[in-house]
RNA sequence: UGGGGAGUCGCCAAGUGGUAAGGCACCAGUUUUUGGUACUGGCAUUCGGGGGUUCGAAUCCCUCCUCCCCAG
């Protein structure tokens, strides 16, 4: 079979290529460029992302091609990213990356271009255009992908979701002599690298000082532009005194935040909300029924009910889980099942 | 300019003769393919200024400065 591998230059796909090699696939290797521009005072590291990727193709004996995705990416991922934040939510970009590029224009792209199959680093599962949890939950990343269509998970490979330990995965790497083997994991959103979120939004909004008020309406103290804080943020007030401040709420037209010193606060821990932007890989979740839902990317999953609400539905957790986000989202499990799910209103 | 109180890191704050706790904030690092959380480390040779007493003072004395409260 034909699979096109997405290297990003990491150690997950390194060895996801070299498996799917191993076990005979014909493989080619990918780098998708999704963002190439530099930040003030911060490079942007794709070329040494694309040069690591092209090193693995080379070393595996693997045909290698870049996809340039920018345009798309920009309008699919970074500017809903920005306009997100100026509605005073809190986006989710790497879910909305998997969703439009990696598991469509990715995948559409290489279809066109001879693959049987798609493959990627992820940590996670997938069977007959289902998709489960890693074997490995302490890294399981599902989370980030449940947006993705049932017909593109027919379409694609994740043999990392298989491994128990990233251990094991950094010892095949070893063991296949890939040049990522050693490679530090990334963190942060992919394109943004090490430059902070604060940093990036700066590029794109201006700054508009506003007040912070804390849990008795009293100000404390100015911040900014309401755009750069989310709920159960704790530094960056710059406010010093007594306990830490942590941001409870904020309003956007007022632009105004809200912090509270008490790690109780009822803002910060809520166990009824709703989503909307209703995604299903399958079936709809059967309401009758008691699933546990994931609110952040190695949260502990919890149980809770599920009702039809006015513009997609109610979740009722069992615990209150911190910092219950605008603009995040929730993640609905059937066991190691990922349903799909919805984004908090 | 009568009485009382207070001035210790950007903020809060211990320490009243024995050689500057702690918290917040900030900075760095760790964890983490979102925001965020959490964790670890760093952070006052110096206690409003100036004199003095003492082996030794942020701590005692003198003086000046500043702030707050009550009186005017």
């Amino acid at each position: 079979m034909k699979v096109f591998v997405g290297l990003s230059g990491g150690v997950d796909s390194s060895v996801t290529a070299a498996l799917l090699k191993e076990q005979g696939h014909e493989v080619v290797g990918v780098y998708m460029k999704n963002w190439a521009t530099d930040l003030p005072g911060f490079e942007c590291p794709w070329r040494e992302d694309y040069m690591d990727a092209k090193r693995v193709a080379v070393h595996l004996g693997i045909d290698f091609k870049m996809y340039d995705f920018q345009k798309e990416y920009k309008q699919k991922v970074v500017d809903y990213m920005i306009d997100e934040y100026k509605a005073g939510r809190t986006p989710n970009p790497d879910i909305m990356c998997n969703q439009e590029v990696k598991f469509k224009l990715f995948l559409s792209t290489a279809l066109e271009d001879g693959a049987d199959m798609i493959a990627t680093g992820h940590y996670a599962r997938i069977d007959d255009g289902k998709l489960f949890k890693a074997k490995n939950k302490d890294k399981d990343q599902t989370y980030f992908l449940y947006r993705v269509t049932k017909d593109a998970l027919r379409k694609s490979l994740m043999p990392i979701g298989d491994f128990n330990t990233k251990q094991e995965v950094r010892d095949l790497a070893e063991k296949f002599g890939l040049p990522t083997a050693k490679k530090k994991d990334s963190q942060g959103i992919c394109f943004v690298g090490k430059v902070g979120i604060r940093e990036f939004l700066e590029q794109y909004v201006s700054p508009k000082p506003g007040r912070i008020l804390d849990q008795n309406d009293k100000e404390i103290g100015q911040h900014d532009g309401a755009i750069f804080y989310t709920i159960g943020q704790r530094s960056g007030l710059g406010v010093g005194g007594g306990l830490p401040y942590y941001v409870v709420g904020k309003d956007m037209d007022k632009n105004e935040v809200y912090v509270s010193t008490d790690l109780d606060d009822k803002r910060l821990w809520l166990n009824d909300f709703e989503i909307s932007g209703l995604h299903w890989i399958g079936d709809e979740p059967d309401l009758s029924k008691e699933y546990t839902v994931c609110h952040r990317y190695r949260a502990q999953h919890t149980k809770a009910k599920l009702s039809k609400s006015k513009h997609g539905l109610k979740i009722t957790l069992k615990d209150p889980a911190r910092a219950i986000t605008a603009g995040q989202s929730m993640v609905i499990y059937d066991g190691d099942q990922v349903l799909g799910g919805g984004i908090i209103t």
